[in-house]
DNA sequence: TGCTGGTGAACGAACGTTCATTTATATTGC
DNA sequence: GCAATATAAATGAACGTTCGTTCACCAGCA
């Protein structure tokens, strides 16, 4: 008997994800990964049962190590202020030192592969932030409104943020320099919008 | 001498669009897109320089006729809540009146494409906006931020919410209804954020 | 009649996947 | 302890298909 060896598999999806963030799902091949990733073609499919299974895969765990960092010193009954300020600073520090997930992130959800992998929702991550939101109400800190008003306001201006730091040259002219300061300067406002 | 038919080449740009957008960039081959435009493989080469040129050239289209809309009824001297409105519904209805245009453009700008296209911008769009947001910043409307602070709160909530509308089944369970009455809603809370 | 628009067939290259074979190691028999 | 054996890991070459692009030829208007 013989083991296998895990590093192989974790070495085919690191090349997958780099290589799909760098030359889009059309230019990554099975047969450029195996090559990047130093393992035959046919190894591939020992770990993976074709390429739909792998792009899967790494989508998914991806997004598993993205939503645990998420959550980090992350309490559903903390003041609502508090909270979103430990979410939006667990994001932004997670994709800055990240800049492969978040890129990977975007291009997949964006691609029509999303529609055979993304049916498996990530409740774990999604209740406690529902959780937080009705929390907030309850205790009177933000105002009553629906859910898909809430949650456009609460966190897409950090993602926009995110991609301005992460792709600066498609969206500026100039090198926009986004620091922690501003994303906590732009929180702040985003607390103003939503308070009571 | 026999002259270009123009529906030819329509033709082949709004079966690109389609194809793109339900099967991906991966799923857009040459041939595909000539049986679907009604054409032959090598007349496509008559248009477009090759595949490349093709789909930058869908990408330049989609963005000129979404920015075009996007500026009806808006002047840059407009004040600042009246002018936000303009360009919210027009992004808005634009949208939903064209959710492939909607996906397309998601689907572009995140993928490795849009480095050898996007480097043109559009200034003639971006230079209203712009001045928009200055005025506004002079007349005291408007707190004194940076444009990249700003940017994210007056803009990414809406982009959001036409996510939550155009593919609502990913990010909600049950189907969320996104009206104009809610845009509306969800602008207030954002000019809330930004007046001085 | 001349010229350009338009074509279907064909090119070599690359694609996803499989298969026959080899390699490496845990277990067995002594 | 140590070879022999068994078994799964791992491979490179090859499968048939599809890819982007081109070419030799035909069709239709000036």
């Amino acid at each position: 008997m013989r083991q296998k060896d895990e590093t192989k598999e974790i070495a085919i999806r690191e090349a997958a994800l780099e290589m799909i963030v760098k030359e889009g799902f059309k230019g990554t091949s099975m047969q450029k990964l195996a090559k990047k990733a130093n393992v035959s073609p046919a190894t591939i499919y020992l770990y993976f049962k074709n390429r739909e299974d792998l792009l899967n895969s790494v989508y998914l765990d991806v997004r598993q190590q993205t939503n645990e960092a998420a959550l980090v010193g992350f309490d559903s009954s903390m003041p609502f202020r508090e909270g979103l300020k430990v979410l939006w600073l667990n994001r932004y520090r997670y994709f800055t030192e990240h800049p492969l997930h978040f890129f990977f992130l975007e291009q997949f959800l964006n691609s029509p592969l999303v529609e055979s992998a993304a049916r498996m929702e990530d409740k774990a991550f999604k209740r406690p932030l529902q959780q937080f939101a009705a929390n907030a109400f309850k205790r009177g800190e933000i105002v009553k409104i629906p859910f898909e008003v809430y949650w456009p306001i609460a966190f897409s201006p950090l993602y926009q943020m995110l991609r301005f730091r992460l792709h600066p040259n498609i969206h500026l002219e100039k090198q926009p320099v986004i620091t922690e300061q501003k994303v906590l300067q732009t929180l702040e406002l985003v607390v103003k919008a939503l308070q009571a």
